[in-house]
Order: structure tokens, then C-alpha cells, then sequence
DNA sequence: TGTACATCAGTGAACGCGCGTTCACTGATGTAC
DNA sequence: TGTACATCAGTGAACGCGCGTTCACTGATGTAC
């Protein structure tokens, strides 16, 4: 129950390691929480071992360091993604498509947390409506190349409803458990399913 | 900017009134919060024009609060999609189901506060997983027999990726403005279009 | 009709908590001379 | 080779804040006699 754990002091010039040292605490933290609102400064700090005020070495503000994290998670996903669609030949559209949702379901579902940090409720750390970077379109355009491929009629639209249900599935999952689901496999399957349908 | 708005005490055997005010005060600061877990009592005790310790007149604790909210919200979703299925003749399902979903729709993307009370993040608050009653599902049905009436042959995946897409559409569109989301319309269609696609 | 009293609808004051952040500081360590 | 000193990697102590909740209370009002 000690809150002070044994961390010895970084040698001169290697400082920086206390900022992935940061990092890699919050990210655990935020595996249990509800959302990024919910991790709080002190709390980092302490599963570091550290005092409050040395956060402040590394990163400007609380929301500073959430934006690591969400860096962090950001190219996670997205290499995730982009080994899904290259692990199938170019020639089999909708297998293409199919492992792409499939390896962002897994995603979600296997780090609710992760996940839960690049499109939680409170929006994204660091990246206001004002910032004119989107750092998701080039991965979603990954999408909606795969749903052009399969002969979609609206790219855009297909990929952007697809997104729409796997978020919604992943998060629905993980709010309520208790809910009836039919197994995931089942679920993936029918939503591409129904969109190779349409383009057919 | 006082924080003591003139409220005159109810009269003797009226004091019931107070649980409406505060009801309707949670909803109105709700509207504008991204989960019910950053609503703090006091707020709603300022809004309301009373001391925070009255709220305990009527509610056991905070989460008590909350759960009252839950239940008009509810009802209010479930009465809009029971409207929505029953503005069509019986014979013609799929304007029966995309009706539905246009109102399931419409009432995220009308009131997002509202719609996270009820799907937000954290869960619901007084329907615990342990919970046997699950209020949603009779609502949930609605959708499985429109998609059943459909031709489906897996009713209840067909309702669960619907509900999902829907889910995430809303909840996404609000948190990620920024993104150049296609027109509502447009995207309604598209996953309804391609779940009867897959119907047929 | 008058009055004592019970009840009702709240309030005043306070509690301990964890939070983000600031300021001044300390002690070890590498480096210039 | 020895030492003064600058730098680095942090800490100690404190700030004001809003929070949920508890306890004892007050003053108006309806009611029983």
C-alpha cells in the first residue's frame, strides 16, 4: 500500500526517460478507466513514483501528457490496421476489407482502454476542432480505399458507416455487458456483409 | 452571476416540486456536459437555486439523481421510436424499419445530452450489470421484429449492427465535428439500404 | 375562535478529500580550469 | 590531478478549488383541541 515505490533518481542527461516512464503509467492507468477525464495528474505521478510537481519536467500541463499518450495509441492503431490490409493478396477486395474492420474490432475490443483514449466521449487531448491536422483521415482513407475496391457507389459514405459501426459496437460492448450480444465474429461478418451487398 | 436565484420555498405538502426542479436542472446542465459523471451535485443544487445538503430531501445520494434523469430519458427516446414505427402502414417493412432508425437518429443528433445520459460512456447510472431487469430490450425488440419483417435472416444481428452504426454515428458526429462527416440522410440510408441489400 | 404543537421545507456551518499548479529548494554529477 | 562551479533531476511545502456528504438547526404553516 506504500505510494512511494522504490525509483532511483535518473542519471545527469538521461532525464527523459522519466517522460516514457510517464507515459507508459498513465496508459496503464487509463486501461481502467472510463475516459481520459477520469486519470488524474497526482495519480500518474505516484504510479511513477515520483512527486506531483516533477510531471512538470516533461509535459507543460495535464493535457500535454495526454497528448503523448494519445500519440502513442494513434500509431498503434494504425499499423494495425495497415498490417491487416496487407496481409491479404491485392486482388480479393472484400477479404481485404473484411480483415481491415476485423483488425479494428480487435482492436477495441481487446484494449478497451487504448481505444477508449482515441475516441472517448471528451474528444481528443491536444487536437481541438480548430486544428486544421486531422491526424485520423489518412488511416480512414485506408477505409474507404478498401470500400472503393469492393465497388462501393459512395466510397465516402460506405467507409464513414462502417467506422460508424465498429465504434458503436466496441463501445456498446464495453459499456454494457450486460446486454445480450451475439458473438463478435457473428456481428463483423453481418455489417461488412450488408455493405458488399449493396455494392454488388 | 449570483448563484442565489430568487426560488421561494414550496408550500407545506408541496415539497415534491423541489424533485421536478432538480430533475429538470440535471437534464438542462446534462445538456451541455460530455458524461454524467462531470454533473456534480452542487451544480445542480445552484441551478436549481437551493442549497446543495436539500438535495438529500429527495434523493438518497447523487447517483439516485441521476437515475431519476435516466428513467425520463428513457421513456422519452422510447416513446419517439414507437411514434416513428407506428406513422407507417404494417405492410410496407422497410419504410418501417428506416423509419425507426431515422428516428433513433434524430433524437441522438437532436439532443445529445439526453442521448448520453442514456448511452454515455460511463454506463448507466442505477442499472448496474448485476441488474437483472434490462430497461433497454423490450425498446431493443421493436428494432429486431422491424428487421425480422424485413426478411432477415438473422433478426437480432441485424438489429445489433443497426443499433451499433446508429450508436456510433451519433456519439462520433458529436465528438469528432471536425471530420467531414457526409449528410445524416445520406448515411441513414446507406447502412439501412445495406442491411435490406443483405435482406433480399 | 384562539392557541399550542407537530410537521414540513428547507438552511448554516462544517468535514475531509483529491485535484492542478506554483515556488523555492536540494543534492548528486559532470566539466572547465 | 584537484577543485570550483554550473547543470541536471528531481523534491518539500503550500495555494485555492470544488466536490459529496453529515449534523444540527430554523421558521413558516397546517391541524387538533
Amino acid at each position: 500500500m506504500s505510494d512511494k515505490p522504490i525509483r532511483s533518481r535518473n542519471r545527469r542527461g538521461e532525464g527523459a526517460r522519466l517522460r516514457d516512464d510517464l507515459v507508459a503509467a498513465a496508459s496503464t492507468l487509463l486501461e481502467d478507466l472510463d475516459s481520459q477525464e477520469a486519470l488524474s495528474l497526482r495519480a500518474v505521478a505516484r504510479a511513477a513514483g515520483i512527486a506531483p510537481q516533477s510531471v512538470y519536467l516533461h509535459f507543460a500541463d495535464r493535457r500535454e501528457l495526454l497528448t503523448a499518450v494519445y500519440r502513442v495509441r494513434f500509431t498503434e492503431l494504425r499499423d494495425a490496421l495497415l498490417a491487416a490490409r496487407d496481409s491479404r493478396p491485392e486482388g480479393d477486395a472484400a477479404e481485404r476489407l473484411s480483415a481491415v474492420c476485423r483488425a479494428y474490432v480487435d482492436y477495441g475490443t481487446q484494449h478497451p482502454g487504448h481505444y477508449r483514449v482515441l475516441f472517448g466521449t471528451a474528444g481528443t487531448p491536444g487536437w481541438e476542432p480548430t486544428e486544421p491536422e486531422l491526424p485520423g483521415l489518412p488511416t480512414f482513407q485506408l477505409l474507404t480505399d478498401a470500400a472503393a475496391a469492393c465497388g462501393s457507389t459512395d466510397p465516402r459514405a460506405t467507409a464513414t458507416c462502417l467506422w460508424a459501426a465498429m465504434h458503436g459496437l466496441i463501445t456498446l460492448r464495453q459499456d454494457r455487458p450486460s446486454f445480450p450480444w451475439p458473438p463478435l465474429d457473428t456481428l463483423v461478418r453481418t455489417m461488412v456483409g450488408a455493405h458488399l451487398a449493396a455494392a454488388r
